[in-house]
DNA sequence: ACCTGTCTTGGACAGTCGTCTCAGTCACCT
DNA sequence: AGGTGACTGAGACGACTGTCCAAGACAGGT
């Protein structure tokens, strides 16, 4: 088996565990065995335990953004369009919690650790990076122009996200969730206006 | 020295050792070594370290509480002291970003830790009504009163704060939280309505 | 046949971790 | 004066951590 495949294997088992049992207990060891390999086998496929965690901050972000086009379906009004989108959200938030955990985990970690410092940043980047092209999409399928700066909407929308997994998952009150999902949405949908409509 | 003033030394330790280098560095012996104290001292004073974690994060939380209703202040509208305590909250986390992030990631810890699950729930239970208390009190202050379910303005504003929160402490773009901040304290002033106009 | 580079293995290294034990100290009360 | 109970000190326990090393396996090309 080469080291790349080995490299993917280690990727994947990473994250089972984390998932599992949280990024702390993400040890080499805790990886290694996930998949029946040694120790020496983990350092020769990456230099380091951060080297992988890298990697894993990386890919994850990358399926994050992956998820939330693929959940994103054009519907009549730009309102039913975001809302489907959050819908597909919310639906991948309940059927892994413990996967959106570990991204905030992660992303605390790489805070903590100089040396993975940059990631954390990098990480917001991509979030508002895909929610602004998102928006602009739906925008454009509806016919719809934003009235705030795209930048402004799309950091609205990452904080709410953010805001409404930190506190599902500390109480997995569900329909709470929703119904201030709901108000969020309406918020959002209001900074755009139909494009015929030339209020300025 | 009696043993609980050392409890409250020791409080005091891990919350500075946490702040400065997160909270899975605060072991025992980081703890007792900030205050120049044996080991055994701590086993002395707590049964283990997760009972300090417990104490930990419920006076963080309550110290959140306090902070949270010293900073409002009355101001003519309800959006202008909402703004207010808002801005109050803003100043607290540019000052102490560490902080917040420790009690993310004491949450956080919380959850994957089975013995102290409860007090992720409870944490949010306690930010849930105190921000329930403040908004209530605002509209009074202010002739208003809420037109949704004051749970449900509630839960907004402590899925707002943790967005803008986590967002921050990411990226530390100050300007853009602010613009963000501003459209949330819009829409939450928009779910209130003076007292007089019985619009129903 | 031999060498070379890729991969595999088991083990070692020097730490850190939470917890516990067990002598000791000291102030206080009778 | 003697004892009692709260508190302190040094150290040990076993388990776990990230990283590294040196010896072997095994293919491919010469």
């Amino acid at each position: 088996m080469s080291a790349d495949e080995r490299r993917e294997k280690l990727l994947e088992a990473a994250l089972t565990v984390m998932t599992r049992d949280g990024v702390a207990a993400g040890s080499t060891r805790a990886i290694v065995g996930e998949v029946g390999m040694q120790v020496s086998t983990f350092h020769y496929c990456f230099r380091s335990r951060n080297e992988l965690l890298r990697e894993l901050i990386v890919r994850l972000s990358a399926t994050e953004r992956q998820a939330a086009f693929a959940g994103m379906e054009p519907a009549p009004t730009l309102r039913e369009t975001l809302q489907g989108a959050v819908e597909g959200y919310l639906n991948h938030l309940l059927t892994n919690p413990e996967q959106e955990l570990v991204l905030f985990e992660l992303n605390h970690h790489a805070l903590r650790t100089p040396e993975l410092h940059d990631l954390a940043e990098e990480q917001y980047r991509g979030y508002y990076k895909t929610t602004e092209e998102i928006l602009a999409l739906a925008a454009e399928l509806t016919g719809s122009r934003w009235t705030v700066d795209l930048s402004t909407v799309a950091r609205l929308v990452v904080t709410a996200t953010d805001g409404v997994t930190t506190t599902w998952l500390a109480d997995r009150d569900t329909e709470a969730t929703r119904q201030v999902m709901e108000r969020l949405l309406d918020m959002v949908a209001d900074l755009a206006e139909p494009i015929d409509a030339k209020s300025s």
